[in-house]
DNA sequence: CGGCATCCCATCAGATACTG
DNA sequence: CAGTATCTGATGGGATGCCG
């Protein structure tokens, strides 16, 4: 991560940064607002719940969401097993900014497809 | 991208889809924010605010950001040309939810790497 | 100066099979 | 049920060289 403790703009360019490390892969943001949405939810729930999420991805999110803190997992010994995940405190204060996000995304994201569709036009 | 257009919480489920699909990547929203903060810039002031970008990923990420309508690209046809590049009014419309997440990254990011120490302490 | 084209590789992530 | 292990293909992105 370059660019980080050096001058003014660039703190901000850092925080960035860190919030792209983290967060900017493929399931972490969207495994977040469902437990967000949903509450306390179980493995093969949230499986369901996203839908085209391998199982594979599905356990590596959660471990580094689990690892850092944003949610919790909690594993109840019966047999079958049954194990629950949440968002902890932290995660849940993230929320807010993803649901911006979203916002955002829904009052633009067309404009944005009809933006991209005409600049294909334009140097075809 | 699956689950969108069907039940209710799946549709706030979609639009985070719209939004990681969009702004996943490496570099948008880093060049996005600098261009928020520096206004107009010319090609290679970008390179080098930003440092660690290379020069195809900077070319492919404003060019596509210029076809979503969230930059424009301006030439000046003079000997040697000159580029400046700006946000537009949608690109800067997305600047504060960028900023929130900043903001949020620089409250609780030292928290998530105390947590990730620990976590793999735990697990060893 | 501001690109584009090509090659190449490391990482990510899907599919599949197996397990406590 | 809730994972782990392994293999493999896709693809994002870097390095380099050339161009208007």
């Amino acid at each position: 991560m370059k660019n980080c403790s050096e001058k003014k703009p660039e703190h901000l360019n850092c925080s960035i940064r860190q919030i792209l490390d983290r967060f900017g892969d493929k399931w972490s943001i969207l495994i977040i607002s469902t437990l967000g949405h949903v509450g306390k939810q179980r493995f093969n729930e949230l499986n369901q719940q996203i839908g085209d999420i391998s199982q594979k991805m599905l356990t590596v999110t959660l471990r580094s969401l689990e690892a850092d803190g944003l949610i919790s997992r909690t594993l109840y010994p019966e047999i079958p097993p049954r194990v629950e995940y949440e968002l902890t405190e932290l995660g849940r204060s993230l929320l807010p900014h993803i649901e911006q996000l979203a916002l955002w995304a829904e009052q633009h994201m067309k404009t944005i497809l009809k933006n991209r569709e005409l600049y294909a036009q334009k140097i075809s």
